[in-house]
RNA sequence: CGCGGGGUGGAGCAGUUGGUAGCUCGUCGGGCUCAUAACCCGAAGGUCAGAGGUUCGAGUCCUCUCCCCGCAACCA
C-alpha cells in the first residue's frame, strides 16, 4: 500500500533583498506541517523556492553591474543558506529561472491562448519615456513622473490579457461551496467580497523589460511575473514532466501564503487552473504578519529583522518555537526580543530542559543510569499515563487543523504535568528507602517514557532539540525512523536501557535588568518607540518636590558615540561629567548619527541605577524630548557639571 | 459611505455551535531539594472599549459610537 500524498507549498520569495523574519515565519509554519505529516505517515512534497523574474530584479542587477542571473544566483544562495540554518526540510527548491519551469510556463500560456482565454489587446497607461516606467494616476507628483519630474504620456501598448472575467462566477460558486478552500474565514470573506465587485481581465505580458519568460507566440513580450510565479506549483509537482508524480501530488493540499497575496492565490491562480482544466488546490491559507515592537516591519522604519542574527544568537529551534508558539496563525503577531527570551527561559529552559535534566540526573544518581522495568501503576502513575496518551491524540487532531500554537500549548501542558509528577512522587524520598525501589523504578521509567513521547511531539517544531532529547534518553531506535505510532500506547521505552549523556538543552538567558519595576532601564524602549502622545494632565501620578530632588541631573559633554552592534536603536556614549567619564547606552541611534552627538552638552541623570543593556553597563541616562516619531536630546548651553533643577 | 484586522485582570494572548471568564509571564505567600536560583501548590488582580437590542441567559449574535493598526513583508 502506498503512502498517502501531501503537497504543501510556501510562496516563492522574491530575491530583490534578503529575507527577513516574516519569510522565516511562513516557511517555518510550512516546515512544521510537513514534518508532522511525515511523522503521521504521509508521503510529503514540501516546496519552497524563489520568484526570480521581473523588472525590479533587472534594475537591481543593472545597478550592481551584473547580469540578472548572476544577481539572483547570489541572493537565492542566501535564501537556501537561511533555510539550511533553520532546518527547513523542503523536498524541492524551485527557481523560476530553471529550464523545467520555463517550459511549463510557456506551455501553460500556449494552452490557454489556444483555448481562447488569452487574447491580444492594448494596455493604456501613463508612461514616462525617459524612465521607461508606467505609473498609476495616484503615484504621480503634480501630474508628473515621481522619479524624474518630467511629464508623462498616456500610451497604449500592445499586451496579452487573460480572461479572468469569464471565470468569475464559476470561481465564486466554487469558493462558496468549498468553505475549506480559503482559510481563515476572514480572508475568505474578503475574497468573496472582492470577486463580487467584478473581475477585470488581467494584463499578463510586458514589453517594457525583458527579464522574464518570453511569450511563446510573440517573443517581444515577457510573461507577467505573477502568471510565471504561480505556475511554479505545477512545475514542481511534475506537470508535463512526470505524469505519475503529478497525478499523485496534484492538487496541492495547502498553499501557505501571507495574507497580502491571498488574492493572487485564491483568484488568479484558480482561474489559471480552471482554464487548464486542472483541479484547484484544496486549501489556500493566509497567515498573519509579524509586528515588531508594535510596528509593522518596514525598511523605512529600519525595524526589519534579519533571522540569521537571531539564529546565531539563540539557535534555530528557539526561533522556530517562538514563532510557532507565540503567534496565532491567521492573525498578526508580535515579535520582540524580550518575549523571545522570556519564552526561551520559561518554556524551553525551565519547563522542558530542566525536566530532562532532572530526570536524567535521577536515573543516573539512583539507578546507575539504567532505566529499569516499572512495576504496578499507582493512581498517580495512571493519571500521568492517561494524560500522555490524551496529549498524543490531541496533538494529532489539532495538527490536522493547523492549530500549531494550540498544539504546542497542549504538549507543554503535558510537560508541566510531568514536572508535577516528580513532585507528587518525590523520587528522592523513594531513593532513601530500599523497600520502595520498585516504586522508584516505576517513577523513573514513567519519566523517561514521558520524555520519549515529548521528544516526538516537539519534533515538527524543534527538530534538533527533539533529537537531542531522544539521544540523551539513550534511545536506540534511530530518530529519523520514528513515527507517530511509536508514541501511541504507553511503555515503548525499552527496559534496562542505558541513558545517554545529560547536557543542558537550553541554558537560561540572563536578562540584564537592574530595576524591573522602573522604566529607565528600558531606555531602549521608552525613548523612540514611545508612540502615544499623552496629554500632560494625564501623564503620571503626582510627585513631591522631594521626589524630584532625588534626581541628580547635570550637564555633561558627549566625548564619543558608537553604535551598539546588532542593534538598530542603541548608541554607546562616553560622556564627561567634569569629575569623571561615564559610559551610557542610549536608544537614539535612529535619530542621531554618532558624529552628530560628539561635542554636545546634554542633560543626564547621573544617579540612575546602572543597568546592563546588550552586555554593556549603562551608568546614567541622557534626557530627550520625544513626540511620535520625532526625538531630540535636551541640549544646554551651560558648562559641564552644571546642576539641572 | 474604500477595505480589512483588533480593543478581554500589570504585560502578551486564548475563548470552539451564546450557558457562572481562561492561559503564559509578572507580583505576593507557601512547599520541595532530583534539577538550569529550577520545579510544585495557593492567593491577589477583569463591570470582556462604550451604549442600546435579541435571549431564560452574550466576551460570544444584531445596531450604533469611540479608539488603535494596516493597506501589504520592502514587493508585484
Amino acid at each position: 500500500m502506498s503512502k498517502k500524498p501531501f503537497y504543501i507549498t510556501t510562496p516563492i520569495y522574491y530575491p530583490s533583498a534578503k529575507l527577513h523574519i516574516g519569510h522565516a515565519y511562513c516557511t517555518t509554519i510550512a516546515d512544521s506541517l510537513a514534518r508532522f505529516k511525515r511523522l503521521a505517515g504521509y508521503d510529503v512534497l514540501f516546496l519552497t523556492g524563489s520568484d526570480e523574474h521581473g523588472q525590479k530584479i533587472q534594475l537591481k542587477a543593472e545597478e550592481e553591474g551584473i547580469t540578472p542571473q548572476a544577481y539572483v544566483d547570489k541572493i537565492v544562495a542566501g535564501f537556501q543558506d537561511l533555510w539550511r540554518r533553520l532546518n527547513i526540510s523542503n523536498d524541492d527548491f524551485i527557481r523560476t529561472t530553471q529550464p523545467r519551469h520555463h517550459k511549463v510556463v510557456q506551455e501553460i500560456f500556449r494552452k490557454i491562448y489556444e483555448k481562447g482565454d488569452i487574447y491580444k489587446g492594448s494596455y493604456t497607461g501613463l508612461y514616462c519615456t525617459p524612465c521607461e516606467t508606467f505609473w498609476l494616476e495616484r503615484q504621480l507628483v503634480d501630474g508628473k513622473c515621481p522619479d524624474c519630474g518630467r511629464p508623462v504620456q498616456e500610451v497604449a501598448e500592445e499586451a496579452y490579457f487573460f480572461r479572468l472575467s469569464k471565470y468569475a462566477d464559476r470561481l465564486l460558486a466554487y469558493i462558496e461551496s468549498n468553505p475549506e478552500f480559503i482559510q481563515p474565514v476572514s480572508r475568505r470573506n474578503e475574497m468573496i467580497n472582492f470577486i463580487k465587485q467584478g473581475l477585470e481581465d488581467l494584463c499578463i505580458s510586458r514589453t517594457s523589460f525583458d527579464w522574464g519568460i518570453p511569450v511563446p507566440i510573440d517573443e517581444k513580450h515577457v510573461i507577467y511575473v505573477w502568471f510565471d510565479a504561480l505556475s511554479n506549483y505545477l512545475t514542481a509537482a511534475g506537470y508535463l514532466d512526470d505524469k505519475a508524480k503529478f497525478e499523485k501530488f496534484w492538487p496541492a493540499d495547502i498553499h501557505l501564503v501571507g495574507k497580502e497575496i491571498v488574492r493572487f492565490h485564491s483568484i488568479i491562480w484558480p482561474i489559471i487552473l480552471m482554464a487548464l482544466d486542472l483541479p484547484l488546490p484544496k486549501k489556500v491559507y493566509g497567515h498573519g504578519w509579524l509586528i515588531v515592537e508594535g510596528d509593522k516591519m518596514s525598511k523605512s522604519k529600519g525595524n526589519v529583522i534579519d533571522p540569521i542574527g537571531l539564529i546565531e544568537e539563540f539557535g534555530p529551534d528557539a526561533i522556530r518555537y517562538f514563532l510557532l508558539r507565540e503567534i496565532n496563525l491567521g492573525l498578526d503577531g508580535n515579535f520582540s526580543r524580550d518575549a523571545l527570551i522570556q519564552r526561551i527561559n520559561s518554556d524551553l529552559a525551565n519547563d522542558l530542559g530542566n525536566l530532562l535534566h532532572r530526570t536524567l540526573s535521577m536515573v543516573g544518581k539512583y539507578n546507575g543510569g539504567i532505566v529499569k522495568a516499572p512495576s504496578a501503576a499507582s493512581a498517580v502513575d495512571q493519571s500521568l499515563m492517561e494524560m500522555g496518551q490524551e496529549t498524543v491524540s490531541q496533538f494529532e487532531a489539532s495538527m490536522e487543523k493547523m492549530e500549531l500554537s494550540a498544539t504546542i500549548k497542549n504538549v507543554w501542558a503535558f510537560i508541566s504535568r510531568t514536572n508535577k509528577y516528580i513532585d507528587e512522587t518525590s523520587p528522592w524520598v523513594l531513593a532513601k528507602d530500599a523497600e520502595r525501589a520498585g516504586e522508584l523504578d516505576t517513577v523513573l521509567y514513567n519519566l523517561v517514557e514521558s520524555l520519549r513521547i515529548i521528544s516526538v511531539l516537539i519534533s515538527p517544531f524543534m527538530p534538533i532539540t527533539a533529537e537531542k532529547v531522544w539521544q540523551q534518553l539513550g534511545m536506540v531506535q534511530p530518530f529519523a525512523a520514528v513515527a507517530l505510532d511509536d508514541i501511541k500506547g504507553w511503555g515503548k521505552t525499552p527496559v534496562d536501557m542505558k541513558i545517554g549523556t545529560p547536557e543542558q538543552l537550553f541554558p537560561r538567558i540572563e536578562i540584564e535588568i537592574a530595576e524591573p519595576a522602573e522604566k529607565p532601564t528600558s531606555e531602549e524602549k521608552s525613548l523612540p518607540v514611545e508612540k502615544k502622545s499623552v496629554p500632560v494632565a494625564e501623564c503620571a501620578g503626582e510627585i513631591t518636590i522631594e521626589d524630584f530632588a532625588k534626581l541628580d541631573l547635570r550637564v555633561v559633554k558627549v566625548l564619543d558615540a558608537q553604535p551598539v552592534k546588532k542593534t538598530e536603536k542603541l548608541l554607546q556614549l562616553t560622556v564627561d561629567l567634569g569629575s569623571e567619564q561615564r559610559t551610557i547606552i542610549s536608544g537614539i541611534a535612529k535619530h542621531y548619527a554618532p558624529a552628530d552627538l560628539i561635542g554636545k552638552n546634554v542633560v543626564m541623570i547621573v544617579n540612575l541605577k546602572p543597568a546592563k543593556i546588550r552586555g554593556v553597563l549603562s551608568h546614567g541616562m541622557v534626557l530627550a524630548a520625544s513626540l511620535d516619531e520625532a526625538l531630540k536630546v535636551v541640549e544646554v548651553d551651560m558648562p559641564v557639571g552644571s546642576k539641572v533643577k
